[in-house]
DNA sequence: TCTTGCATGTAAGTAGTTACATGATTCC
DNA sequence: GGAATCATGTAACTACTTACATGCAAGA
C-alpha cells in the first residue's frame, strides 16, 4: 500500500486538494504513480483520520470550495520511517504482452494496429516528459540542486518510454515481415 | 482482470498444473506477468467451473499427485475474443520512485544502497533473459518462426531491463556527486 | 447545447496479498 | 537436523476499479 506514501510525498512538497493530487497522478508524476479520484479521496480521509495530514477548506469564487490538505509532523515522521525501509521490487503485469504472446490466435493487422495505438500514446507521453525535462534543465543551478531527486525519477520515466518506443518499433517491423 | 487470460495463454501453449504456472510466472514469463500460488489456484478453480479449462489428475511416484489443466475449445474462443479487443495501457505504480522523489528525507547512502540492491536483482534478471534469448536464437529457423511472438515479448523484457539498469547507474552516479 | 474542467463523495464489486494449513522427498 | 522443492488449498484482509451521484462555470 504505497498510495498512502505517494500522497504523503506529494503533500510534503506542496499542500493541495484531492483534485490537485489527481491532476499530478494523471500528468506530472504519472510515470511513477497512478490513482483514480475515488481512491484518492478515500485515502485522504483515512490519512486525515490518522492525523498524518490535515486540511483547511478554501472558498473560491465561481468554483466549488476545496479542501487543501497538508502534511503534519506525524506524516513526515511516517514518511521518513517508510523511506528508510527497503521496498519490494515492482510487480509487472502487462496485458499487452499477454496478447502478443498469444498473438497467433489473431491476425497480424490486428496486432500491429494495437501496437501502433499504444506506441502513439507512449510517444505523446515521452514528448511531454522531455518537455518537463527541458524546463528543469533551464532552471538556475540552485533550483536544479533542490529538484535533483525528482529529476532522477523523471529520467526514469523518459528512459522507460524510450525503451518502450524502441521495442514497439522493432516489434512492428518484425511482425510485418 | 487478465490473470485469467495470462493463464489461458500459457495453457494454450502447453497443459500444466497450477504449480507449473507458478514456476512460469516466477521465471520465464515473469517479465510480463506475476501471480502468487493462492491467486493461481483460485483462478484455476473458477476457470474450470466456467469450462474454459479442464483437468486430469496425474499420479506421480515420490511426489504429490497433480492436476494437469488444459484449455478447452470454449477457452480458446474466449482467448480469441479477448485478444481482438484493445487493452488499456499499463498502469504504473512504482514505490521505489516514490521513495526517490522524497529522498531528501533520508540520507544519500540509504538511497544508494537501495538502488544498488534493486540494480543487482535487475542485472540478474537481465542476464537470465539474455540467456533465454540465446537459446531462442540457436533454434532452427522453423522453430524461430513458431516462437516469433513470444520472442518479441522477451525482447520487451530485455530492453526494459536494459533501460532500468542504465537509469540506475546514471542515478547512482548523480546522487554520489 | 454540449463538452470540458473544477470539485467531492458513496457503494458495490473485483483483484491481489498475507496468513494459515498440510505433507512427502531430496539435498546439504 | 534443516532448508528447498514439489503440490494444493482456505480465509481474512487490503487495494483498486466501476458504477452511481451532484452541481456550477466556461468555452465551443
Amino acid at each position: 500500500m504505497s498510495l498512502k506514501h505517494a500522497i504523503l510525498v506529494l503533500l510534503e512538497t506542496e499542500p493541495g486538494s484531492g483534485y490537485d493530487l489527481l491532476k499530478q497522478f494523471n500528468s506530472s508524476v504519472g510515470y511513477f504513480w497512478n490513482a483514480k479520484h475515488q481512491q484518492i479521496y478515500q485515502q485522504l480521509k483515512v490519512l486525515s483520520e490518522q492525523e498524518l495530514i490535515t486540511f483547511a477548506i478554501e472558498k473560491q469564487e465561481n468554483r466549488p470550495d476545496k479542501k487543501v490538505y497538508k502534511i503534519t509532523n506525524n506524516g513526515i515522521n511516517e514518511l521518513k520511517t517508510w523511506i528508510s525501509c527497503p521496498v519490494k521490487p515492482n510487480k509487472v503485469n502487462d496485458a499487452l504482452l499477454v496478447k502478443l504472446y498469444g498473438g497467433h490466435l489473431t491476425n497480424k493487422e490486428n496486432l500491429i494496429t494495437e501496437l501502433q495505438q499504444h506506441l502513439d500514446s507512449h510517444l505523446k507521453t515521452q514528448a511531454y516528459l522531455k518537455q518537463v525535462e527541458q524546463t528543469f534543465l533551464n532552471l538556475p543551478s540552485d533550483k536544479k540542486k533542490k529538484y535533483q531527486l525528482p529529476y532522477l525519477t523523471l529520467r526514469r520515466g523518459i528512459l522507460g518510454e524510450e525503451a518502450w518506443i524502441m521495442w514497439a518499433n522493432e516489434s512492428i517491423e518484425a511482425i510485418k515481415k
